[in-house]
DNA sequence: ATCCAATTATGCGATCTGCTCAACTCGAAG
DNA sequence: CTTCGAGTTGAGCAGATCGCATAATTGGAT
């Protein structure tokens, strides 16, 4: 049985390529990756398969939505109750992710607002669910590096010195 | 001058039908969302546009490339030397993503690892860079609340009542 | 009532897609 | 060394889609 939800080199270029241009067709794929077009829409085909790649909501901005605050909460909770938190937790909408972690705050939330008030409301939202007993929150005042994975995907692509 | 860095109903819509089918033709995206092809195809052009919409790379999981282990790691950080450090986070591959916040805690930075050595010399790397007076690293269990943002999404096409 | 920007409707040639089939490469197994 | 099989490639085809233009329509602001 073959390890199937792994990328290999040949996935690593074609998604640089998209990286370059998400919504390049699979002609211009094929050029910028020097693979055939059978092989890229093959691939293309698996990649958007549900559960291979992550959602396309990851690319919205909340920013762009109305939702220019950022806050990173951390939670200490009621250990037998975790699973009630997280369900309680995503019915608030302006959750975006929560993290089960190791260590003393048990929860680590990422929660977006409209503004100082709508932020103290949700704050406040959390703070009400049964089980949490403690929350700090963090605003986020600059995103010192943004999101990016290409520097390992091209560590993929390049080296055919090490494998 | 018009806010153009902002979604408004029309996009939203087109934002859920993408999220449904990230690969859609305008003509798919047409019939999903019933606007016309030509809307689709340029509010699609507007959307691709750089600093619209976030990178491609968010959908990419680092699993699949071979980092199944997540940290949160806190950074307490010579105030002086904020910008020096983030430079020298960016400079590690399996540095994702760093945050600034306000607090203690200055920054919040976001790393992946290959398995548990990987990330003891990440930390390493991480403890090593002038600057860097403290850290704190938080290993991720479970992701309770995948990241999502459609809840905001669909608050922004449903209510023809609130505006 | 008038104006203006966005959307819609329609049409065109060039391009791309979805699909199939045969040939080829290359590492693994016998 | 030979055989096997998965993955890739190249070629071809009908139908769908794209990119672009032009004109009509809508709906809100002046």
């Amino acid at each position: 049985m073959r390890n199937d939800d792994r990328f290999d080199q040949t996935d690593a270029r074609l998604l640089l390529a998209l990286a370059a241009q998400p919504r390049a067709t699979a002609v211009a794929l094929a050029e910028e990756t020097g693979l055939s077009r059978n092989t890229v829409q093959s691939r293309l085909l698996r990649l958007e398969q549900p559960g291979v790649l992550d959602t396309f909501e990851q690319r919205i901005p909340p920013r762009a939505l109305g939702y220019p605050l950022t806050a990173l909460v951390t939670m200490v909770v009621t250990q037998q109750r975790l699973d009630e938190v997280a369900d309680a937790l995503a019915g608030v909408p302006e959750v975006l992710q929560v993290h089960g972690i190791s260590g003393q705050p048990d929860l680590f939330v990422h929660v977006v607002a409209e503004d100082a008030d709508d932020l103290y409301r949700i704050a406040g939202q959390m703070l009400a669910i049964p089980g949490v007993e403690r929350t700090n929150t963090a605003l986020v005042m600059r995103e010192l590096v943004s999101y990016r994975i290409r520097p390992l995907l091209e560590k993929r692509v390049l080296p055919p010195a090490s494998r």
